[in-house]
DNA sequence: AAATTATACAACCGCCGCATT
DNA sequence: CAATGCGGCGGTTGTATAATT
């Protein structure tokens, strides 16, 4: 079993120790962590040393209590992703998935429990949104995927298609990977355009703005593990493509013979 | 003031996915 | 293709501190 050695210490650790921690990662970096403990000297198991670092020690950790505007994300993340806790946290800048679990789980499950007469819809379970979203699968046919290129070119208006019985938003970048999301049952999609998008994205759709490249959609919300790619024959006349492959999770889908 | 209970969060554990051999 | 190791994740527990009785 990992990290079962009778000889490491467990528990709190020591300024000491945390002392050695930080000097091992200032020395060698982030990473390797199965050689930590015989570099930094620490009677600790790898594992310990990592989780040290990453929740606690890491100088990029915010500390403090949760601003609303990041409460509210959780939630709204939470409603979307579920239990998915690194997920969360990586749309929180400084902020770490255990602190983001912690956090949910004395602070907002409590609220969840008790709140059915909740203003804040997102706290009240007696609304849709407090639902948890899951992915659904995709079931596409040559009839339900006809267009989902063009259609805006100044990215001022929503962009969306049908895909099979679903509307779902899609986004395409200039190398035609196609990122999408699914609407809850009030076809809403557009809550986390913003919070959804990292640095890259919106400089990315900046970018677009000012050059625009036919094949590219307005930005959307993309779900990090449900990301297609597609190749296409642009119409460069009414800029709308017609799709030649598909690929879901790099698995290719034969649109045309469903 | 002491004992008890509640809370916050640090830390551990087992599992899983991916890369490498 | 199977075995192995690494790194990471989420669930859960442990413990220090605060609040309450």
């Amino acid at each position: 079993m990992e990290g079962s050695s009778l000889s490491v210490r467990k528990g709190a650790w020591t300024e000491k120790e945390d002392t050695l921690l930080k000097e091992c990662i200032e020395k060698y970096g982030e990473g390797k962590w199965h050689k930590v403990p015989s570099r930094a000297g620490l009677n600790r198991c790898w594992k310990s040393c990592r989780l040290r670092w990453t929740n606690y020690l890491n100088p990029n950790i915010k500390r403090g209590a949760f601003a609303d505007d990041e409460v509210d994300l959780i939630i709204r993340l939470h409603n979307l992703l579920g239990n998915r806790w690194s997920l969360i946290a990586g749309r929180l800048p400084g902020r770490t998935a255990n602190d983001v679990k912690n956090y949910f789980n004395t602070q907002l499950v409590k609220k969840k429990v008790a709140s059915s007469s909740d203003p804040n819809p997102h706290l009240n379970p007696s609304t849709p949104s407090f639902r948890v979203i899951k992915p659904r699968p995709l079931i596409l046919s040559k009839n339900s995927f006809p267009v989902i290129l063009g259609e805006d070119k100044k990215f001022n208006t929503t962009t969306t298609t049908t895909l099979a019985s679903n509307n779902i938003s899609v986004s395409a970048n200039s190398d035609n990977n196609i990122s999408y999301c699914f609407p809850d049952e009030n076809n809403e999609v557009m809550w986390w355009d913003n919070l959804m998008m990292n640095e890259k994205e919106v400089d990315y759709l900046q970018d677009s703005m000012n050059n625009f490249n036919p094949s590219v959609l307005g930005d959307r919300p993309i779900n990090e593990e449900l990301e297609c790619s597609t190749t296409c024959n642009l119409d460069e006349e009414d800029n709308y493509g017609n799709l030649d492959e598909l690929y879901l999770d790099g698995e290719l889908w034969d649109v045309f013979n469903q």
